[in-house]
RNA sequence: GUGGGUGUAGCUCAAUCGGAUAGAGCACGAGACUGUGGCUCUCGGGGUUGCGGGUUCAAUCCCCGUCACCCACCCCA
């Protein structure tokens, strides 16, 4: 028997109609806030994301499914900012129009060890504001995400803020940070003395007792900022507490992918154990550059799906139209005849099933029953022969002979008559 | 990539100290006067105990390997 490959995962009939509810939402809300939706491939060109990310992230070294061709290496997406401005430079909007909103669905892969709220083929909802500086935008974008989370009922999350400053401000911090802890690169876990040549801000954020209070005493402050970030990232706080949108500014709160500049944040969830993060994004005002268009400036913010659904205390359905009639048939030339009516009640939108597997009567009425259908129509001999059909209300249990030709206009009628759930 | 835990029917779980034909509930199917569902009752189908090796008279149980899943680290949304 063949399974799905590590990692992955099928949703299952019963489970999708709660993904299709957060992409209602998603959707309602992202027009809400003026952004339009975008699609891209699944795959782009290896050299968008090594670009992009950094070459020194986990996520370009060990974590993208690559696929090898004669003439190219392409991968599949990792994430999704990288390939909404690379279809954001490639289509001209730069220049077409000074500012765009757009927002996109769809899943992303990465080769990483499975847990909770980890899968290597992940879904994010996510979101991308290109054109602005203003610190309005960033708080506007942390704005929505908590409409969103109302939206579909998601309570006790946590927003957590930081600047991590412009690409001189990030530079500037690194050689401070590399300075303070040459000497004291020893007495560092065996993460942080490796995160030291390629990551070394995330050392700010290791979980490890020692290295918080290694970096506690290196007397940091807040001096990692110029002014110009400063006053934008005190311009977001004020903006937040205007719109009185709870945050609590983490220092430590540092992203891993290159791009990120000024304003980073991050949703968390404590029902998700480790992988805690529902939202996660910030300012990329290098990256469009970066990727070879002109210096413009972004924001964007990304929601994991899977996170979303686990963290929900109560998971909102969309419902499903019911099939509403269930045709029995009893005999070979009836089930011609039943056939034949199941397509002209299709045709008439009446949404209706028969049965396949040669049931009894009784089974097929307790497969009708099953799905839950108002309306059973019953043909066997007698009604052959009178040319006329049974239709049960199975939820009055009452029956009657209706003309055969008169059927779809009675059941109509009858249809008509129930209030409408779905 | 590292560490720990788990793997028995479609699902949730049993199986004594290593012992006989691996059980139950749910789900599924058939039946309870000849053409009528739900409730109840009866019966039934379904298992290479993840896979491969080893120890043993005997392995679901012990050991080794492997795969998968779960949890944590790492990383990240």
């Amino acid at each position: 028997m063949f399974k799905t490959p590590r990692g992955l995962k099928d949703i299952l009939p019963e489970e999708i109609s709660y993904w299709r509810r957060l992409e209602e939402k998603a959707r309602e809300i992202f027009s809400l806030y003026g952004y339009s939706e975008i699609q891209t491939p699944v795959m782009e060109e290896l050299g968008l994301f090594s670009r992009s990310l950094g070459e020194s992230s986990e996520v370009v070294q060990k974590q993208m499914f690559i696929i090898k061709r004669k003439k190219e290496n392409l991968v599949l997406r990792p994430e999704g900012t990288a390939a909404v401005i690379r279809s954001y430079l490639e289509h001209g909007f730069s220049k077409k129009e000074g500012f765009v909103k757009f927002y996109y669905i769809g899943p992303m892969f990465r080769a990483e060890r499975p847990q909770k709220g980890r899968l290597r083929q992940f879904h994010h909802i996510g979101a991308e504001a290109i054109g602005s500086n203003s610190p309005y935008l960033d708080c506007e974008i942390i704005s929505l995400s908590g409409g969103f989370l109302k939206e579909i009922e998601l309570k006790d999350y946590e927003i957590k803020i930081n600047s991590v400053g412009c690409k001189d401000d990030k530079d500037r911090f690194t050689s401070i940070l590399k300075d303070k802890l040459k000497g004291k690169r020893k007495i560092l876990c065996q993460d942080c003395q490796r995160r030291f040549n390629q990551n070394t801000l995330r050392i700010l954020d290791c979980k490890s007792q020692n290295c918080k209070e290694t970096v506690k005493g290196l007397n940091l402050k807040n001096a990692h900022l110029c002014s110009d970030c400063s006053l934008h990232f005190k311009k977001v706080t004020e903006l937040l507490d205007k719109l009185k949108i709870g945050y609590s500014v983490t220092p430590s709160l540092v992203r891993g992918l290159d791009y990120y500049t000024r304003t980073v944040f991050e949703i968390t969830h404590k029902s998700l154990g480790s992988q805690d993060a529902l939202c996660a994004g910030g300012r990329y005002d290098n990256l469009i550059r970066d990727l070879g268009g002109q210096d413009i400036p972004a924001v964007g913010l990304a929601f994991g799906v899977e996170r979303l659904l686990l963290a929900q205390r109560v998971r909102l359905k969309t419902q499903h139209p019911k099939i509403k009639a269930f045709i029995i048939t009893l005999g070979e030339k009836a089930k011609e005849e039943g056939f034949t009516l199941l397509d002209e009640l299709r045709k008439n939108k009446v949404s209706s099933e028969t049965d396949y597997q040669n049931r009894s009567l009784k089974g097929q009425m307790r497969k009708a029953s099953n799905l839950g259908v108002r309306f059973v129509i019953i043909i066997g001999e007698e009604e052959l022969k009178e040319d006329r059909v049974t239709l049960k209300d199975m939820i009055s249990g009452r029956q009657e002979k209706i003309e055969r030709k008169k059927i779809i206009e009675e059941l109509e009628r009858c249809l008509g008559q129930i209030p409408v759930e779905n």
